[in-house]
DNA sequence: AAAAATAAATGTAATTTTGACAATTAAAAA
DNA sequence: TTTTTAATTGTCAAAATTACATTTATTTTT
């Protein structure tokens, strides 16, 4: 059969951003790259799509090579292609944004990279377009989640209220009212109580909550406006 | 400077989804494939990436030398990587979708395509997974255009509010409440009344009005519910 | 053993937004 | 002049949102 001659073929890579939330802050994968160029500088983990996987796979084996885990939520962010963003070669690459539970995450003994979580608002400068690529995940992110319930996906199984109200205010940088805002949550009817407390932080305990799968799946694209204004913070 | 050797580079493209209103109903513009194989058949108009230009370049590209338009709302809407999905050779395509003001497109007279506006409720059966791409796109725009005024990029500059709640309602197949709709619609602050009326489709006429560009442009982010439960209707 | 300290859990009233519903108006056609 | 057609406009009830403070469970301190 022909073949589409004299086009240019090129280079497809997938770079992935990676958060995760220690039950303070927001926290981003980091890897320092072990190509040159920029060989030892911080970076997004990223790899290039083999000949027999698509982009969603070249994503999945990326992080599962890097964490271990399957399973994970993931998204198409966007594609990064100016012609330039790699200096070596020209390389596109399609940037993917995942949510992952800090715990569930452990360095894999094959230590293939050195990886290291950061805080999100302070991490070392990136190679090439990796900060761009990184602001625009915050951006979705907080976009995202405005609407759907996705950021239970940062969080143990067993989580509390005031953990994920926590959550919330990271992710918004804003303050809530603890009324409202379990009012707003219980209502999406996604979690169920546990017979069990929390501890750890507080003298009184606070209820252990978990989702409920099936109504996480089946109401996924519900809309929920738990944030006022989400709007105002997507850029 | 060491290139990244051993890696398999691969053709990229990009594929339009391209949306116009006739007024009645919601369109779609599709071209004959010129290229072997498939040629003859329906497909959404594309084009392969060159070495000098990004994605978004590549999408206007296309989209002006079908259209002669520029300045078009376009809108990145994902990739296509499936390893098969171009049985001749491997080729990832990045879809774009379009809104357009179909009284602006022009065939253009070096029509080096023969294009035509299809129903999108009918249209021929496409080539490869355009119907993928077409479905997808459909789903986009009816998330979007719940929270966000993107619909006013199908219209032309003056427009009747009748004429928007018809938009909307073949956007989302349903039937919407006059009063309900120009409230929500006016109450956005968008719209400027102006003194003219369309005498085309009734007796009494219609007011034009005209988008306020630049509140347009301030609150493109602005999230409104125009659509109830706009979740049902993105898959 | 009682008191103090800490953080969790909970309720209510005022306001705003939404959804349902029908009468009036302007202009052309009969 | 009457009829026809489609555009325009308002109100009321229900639901959702916001603002706001007290009580409760448990540990720590005295």
């Amino acid at each position: 059969m022909t073949k589409y001659n004299h086009q240019t073929k090129l280079l497809l890579a997938t770079d992935c951003i990676i958060f995760g939330f220690d039950g303070r802050q927001l926290k981003l994968l980091l890897v320092q790259r072990a190509l040159e160029p920029e060989a030892g500088k911080w970076s997004l983990v990223g790899g290039f799509v083999q000949p027999n996987e698509s982009l969603d796979q070249a994503a999945s084996r990326v992080l599962h090579k890097l964490t271990g885990l399957s399973d994970v939520y993931l998204e198409e962010l966007s594609t990064f292609s100016e012609p330039s963003r790699d200096p070596v070669e020209r390389t596109v690459s399609v940037a993917y944004f995942a949510l992952i539970d800090i715990n569930k995450y452990k360095q894999q003994i094959t230590a293939d990279y050195h990886a290291e979580w950061f805080d999100l608002n302070k991490y070392p400068k990136l190679i090439f377009d990796h900060q761009e690529m990184v602001d625009k995940a915050k951006a979705r992110l907080r976009y995202k989640a405005a609407f759907h319930p996705i950021l239970f996906e940062l969080l143990p199984p067993k989580f509390t209220l005031p953990q994920l109200q926590s959550l919330y205010e990271e992710v918004y940088n804003i303050e809530m009212d603890k009324r409202n805002f379990s009012r707003k949550i219980l209502s999406m009817n996604l979690l169920e109580k546990l017979d069990e407390k929390d501890k750890e932080n507080s003298k009184k305990g606070a209820w252990f909550y978990k989702l409920n799968k099936k109504k996480y799946k089946a109401n996924f694209h519900s809309v929920a406006t738990i944030i006022p204004n989400p709007d105002i913070y997507y850029s």
